[in-house]
DNA sequence: GTTATTAATCGTAATATTGCAATATATAAA
DNA sequence: TTTATATATTGCAATATTACGATTAATAAC
C-alpha cells in the first residue's frame, strides 16, 4: 500500500524511524555532513554543493527539519541551517544500543 | 518522480542512505530492537511480536538483509535471523561524527 | 509417499517519495 | 517603487514503498 501501519507501533519507534527515515537519502546525507563540516550554511551554498535543482534542495532541507535534525533561522534574503543538537539523541541511543548488544554477545547463532 | 538519483552521489553517501533508509520504518525499528535483546531469533517470533502479516515480515527482514543489517541462516524449517556486525560500523561513524560536531560548534549560528 | 510447519515469493492495490519547471514570497539594493 | 536575489510552494509525472492474500518451496514428522 505505500502507507506504514504507524498506529500499529509504539510513538518511540514511530519518531524514531521518521528520523532515520530522513537520513536515509543520499542528497540528506550530503546536506547533514556539509552541515557538521561547515557548522552552519545556507541554502544557497548547497546548490551550488550538490547536483540538484534548487526546489529539490529546499524539499530535503524541509524534511531534515520536519524530522527535527535540523533548524534554521532567517538571516536577511537567505535562511542559516544548522544541526539541531536535540535530534540526535535518540538515533544515537539507538546505534549504541545496536553496536553494543554485537559486541557483548558476539558469541552466538549465525 | 519517486527515482533517487544515485549516479549523482558518492557511492558511500549511497551505501549510508540504503542503510538508513532500512532503519527508517518502525517494524524494522522494532526487528533490530528485538534481535538486539534477544541477539537471535526466527522469523516465527517476529510474527507473533509484531502486528503484521507473515509475508510483510518476512519482505522487512529482506531489506534488512539487503542492507547488510542483518544475516541469517538455515536451521531446520526455520532461518535464525541475527544482526551482522559489520552492516552497523559506518552507520555508527556517520553518527558519531554528527554528534561530536554538535558537541565541539555548539557556539556558534541558529 | 503424505501431511504439517515455516518462511519466501508473486501479484496487486493504495499510498509515498523524488525531482523539477513554474510560480510565489520575501527581503535587500537601487 | 522597481529590480535583483534567495528560498519556499505548487503541481505533476515517474517511480518506490507498504501491506497482505494466495501461492510456492523446502524441510520435518509420520
Amino acid at each position: 500500500m505505500g502507507i506504514t501501519k504507524s498506529s500499529l507501533f509504539t510513538s518511540e519507534e514511530n519518531e524514531l524511524a521518521n528520523k532515520l527515515k530522513a537520513l536515509g537519502h543520499p542528497a540528506r546525507i550530503a546536506i547533514m555532513n556539509y552541515l557538521a563540516k561547515m557548522n552552519a550554511c545556507i541554502c544557497g551554498d548547497l546548490v551550488n554543493e550538490l547536483p540538484l535543482a534548487q526546489p529539490t534542495i529546499s524539499q530535503h532541507l524541509k524534511e531534515l527539519k520536519n524530522a527535527g535534525l535540523i533548524q534554521g533561522t532567517i538571516e536577511g534574503t537567505s535562511i542559516c541551517y544548522c544541526i539541531n543538537p536535540d535530534g540526535f539523541e535518540k538515533v544515537k541511543a539507538f546505534i549504541d544500543l545496536l553496536t553494543i548488544s554485537i559486541q557483548t554477545k558476539q558469541k552466538s547463532c549465525c
